[in-house]
DNA sequence: TATTGTTATACTCTATAACTATA
DNA sequence: TATAGTTATAGAGTATAACAATA
């Protein structure tokens, strides 16, 4: 396999672990993405949607806020809040400490959606491992965990 | 974590083994493509040109065929060859058993690309586990193979 | 009739650049 | 001046539907 997502095995003399787990790594993120992308169009919402909804389950942030945490352009992230609002999701409420900032706020049906769709999006990832006995997932868990224990890697929300 | 790439923690007393392992497969995900993209970008492509250039790498396949391969609509697809092609990456050839069909193949371009590429790509992937020893990396790739041992799973491009 | 591919159309997502308002 | 946000513009990516050519 590569990074094709190819399940053909490729032409090569045994490839080394390195490009093994390489394989394993982006075809799972497809897979993931494929599967997220899903449970958003259960709800009718793309996944830049799903994300948006699950970031604010639990913050109130402005949109430069917004647009650091998830990695995107100030305006790309005030347009996907328009098309949020625009579809009831989500809300810009004044910030009295700043004239120039929001706050981006889930509606009622919004904070509905954000819930369902992260059980539906456990469900989906709990399908995925359905070959791994728990013991396993844990330690899948795990290892994952400290892959990303770099403490340098740019995220947070806090 | 939530499935919403939050580093901070959720307010929420201590979450099952099933929302960590979702968590983090989530997390990855994006990481992954993150950095699949970033790749892309650096021969200023798109995560999906890159992607097709990868599949192309050992198959010729027509226009219905990479559609089913990549998840998506035979007309997408049409699109992304005809930007691929208009940037000299690869060509439509005519299929001689079949006058409706076409082989899509890597120009010497594409084809230099795809392979500067999937080194690129081994080094991100290398950098993400670069906190995990040999042992665990080879745990890893293990586990997420194994994950991925389902038959019925839709892909190949046999 | 069924399949392969293309085209027309529309929408989401994203970026860059220029702008306004506030700090 | 610097920052927060919006708007204008452009392009990629994707889907649905209708179409043409071939099987």
């Amino acid at each position: 396999m590569s990074y094709t997502l190819d399940v053909a095995p490729r032409k090569v003399s045994s490839p080394d672990s390195q490009s093994t787990l390489t394989d394993a790594l982006v075809q799972l993120s497809f897979e993931v993405q494929r599967r997220l992308a899903n449970v958003a169009a259960e709800y009718d919402l793309s996944l830049a949607q799903l994300r948006l909804l699950g970031v604010l389950r639990d913050h109130q942030p402005g949109i430069q806020r917004l647009a650091d945490h998830l990695g995107l352009e100030k305006s790309s992230v005030s347009g996907l809040v328009d098309r949020a609002e625009a579809r009831g999701l989500v809300r810009r409420i004044s910030n009295a400490d700043d004239g120039r900032s929001v706050h981006v706020t889930l509606s009622r049906r919004g904070r509905s959606l954000a819930k369902q769709g992260e059980r539906e999006v456990e469900e989906a990832m709990s399908d995925l491992v359905t070959h791994l006995t728990d013991a396993d997932r844990d330690r899948l868990a795990d290892l994952l965990t400290r892959a990303f224990s770099d403490p340098d890697r740019p995220d947070g929300l806090t």
